[in-house]
DNA sequence: ATCAAAACATAGCCATTGCTATAACATTAC
DNA sequence: GTAATGTTATAGCAATGGCTATGTTTTGAT
């Protein structure tokens, strides 16, 4: 069964490699933002519910110690997403709740998406919370579109 | 319009902390074992398409210097999941082999998934090239099934 | 056999995201 | 007003994942 592999179709499995490195840097690109979405997020979520949002509280929320929360915290006022008030919380500037805005909004869309596929509320959550920051915005009105056929 | 916050019903959009924290630190840990995922699906790739897989390759494929998949690959080699044979490329082993065509296939449901939703056959590769490794083994069977029910 | 080209290795740098331990500071209760 | 408590800040460490610059080694063509 000796076959030259001549110019034949290869079963190649193989994408063209500026294709491929095109999604690669943009999931590297997605993985960068990741986490100034969900403290921005967070963020407004404890403002939401409680009022403000302390250092503790997100560290506590976000399951990691406070000097990492601090660390952030500051990088994200030198961003401009927040503004910290020592011992009175931190709150959203106008971008930074924008952005919130934006990442609860397709947060929620995508638990939706998963809960309408059948899987169950617990793995939903767990699964969107990583899998929001890698949705498209084409993926993201494909969800919706889904949710709406089937309300 | 004042009214005591009495202990009535809170529209508390917040989830419980402790459930909360589990689903970070879910994310946090598939952050940690997507490149190594990637990386070995991509060797076997290579392998299946051109009988080998070379740094420069792999460094070319994923959009990133030729040392620093060096210094991974001396991590994968460590964590035992393929071997180095220098000038004659990279190796799976029998677990490195195994992670590949785990990877491969979730991989593919997840992408084949998107298309079937309607996104286009390039926002579905990007995509699912950062959602797949955040997708649960309940999530990816019901991507599978919704592949089944409309094949 | 020689030698240029290709492939790989290594050193040293940086940013990010985590940690512990400890200090400093505000708030609040008394 | 003081002291305890709670909150934030800082220092110092480690692992990860990038980079450039520069060797070293192997291969393969002549
Ligand atoms: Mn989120
Ligand atoms: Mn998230
Ligand atoms: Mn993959
Ligand atoms: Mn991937």
């Amino acid at each position: 069964m000796k076959v030259k592999k001549a110019a034949a179709i290869p079963e190649s499995t193989l994408v063209d490699a500026d294709t491929h490195v095109e999604s690669f840097r943009q999931t590297r690109h997605n993985r960068r933002t990741e986490l100034v979405e969900d403290y921005v997020e967070l963020i407004a979520d404890l403002i939401a519910d409680r009022g403000e949002a302390r250092q503790v509280d997100i560290a506590q929320r976000l399951g990691v110690a406070q000097p990492t929360v601090a660390k952030m915290l500051k990088r994200l006022a030198a961003d401009g997403l927040i503004q910290q008030r020592p011992y009175r919380g931190v709150f959203l500037t106008e971008e930074g709740s924008s952005l919130a805005g934006k990442s609860r909004e397709r947060h929620q869309i995508v638990e939706n998406f998963l809960c309408a596929l059948g899987i169950s509320p617990e793995i939903a959550r767990v699964d969107a919370e990583g899998i929001e920051h890698h949705v498209s915005l084409e993926t993201l009105n494909a969800f919706r579109d889904f949710l709406k056929q089937r309300n």
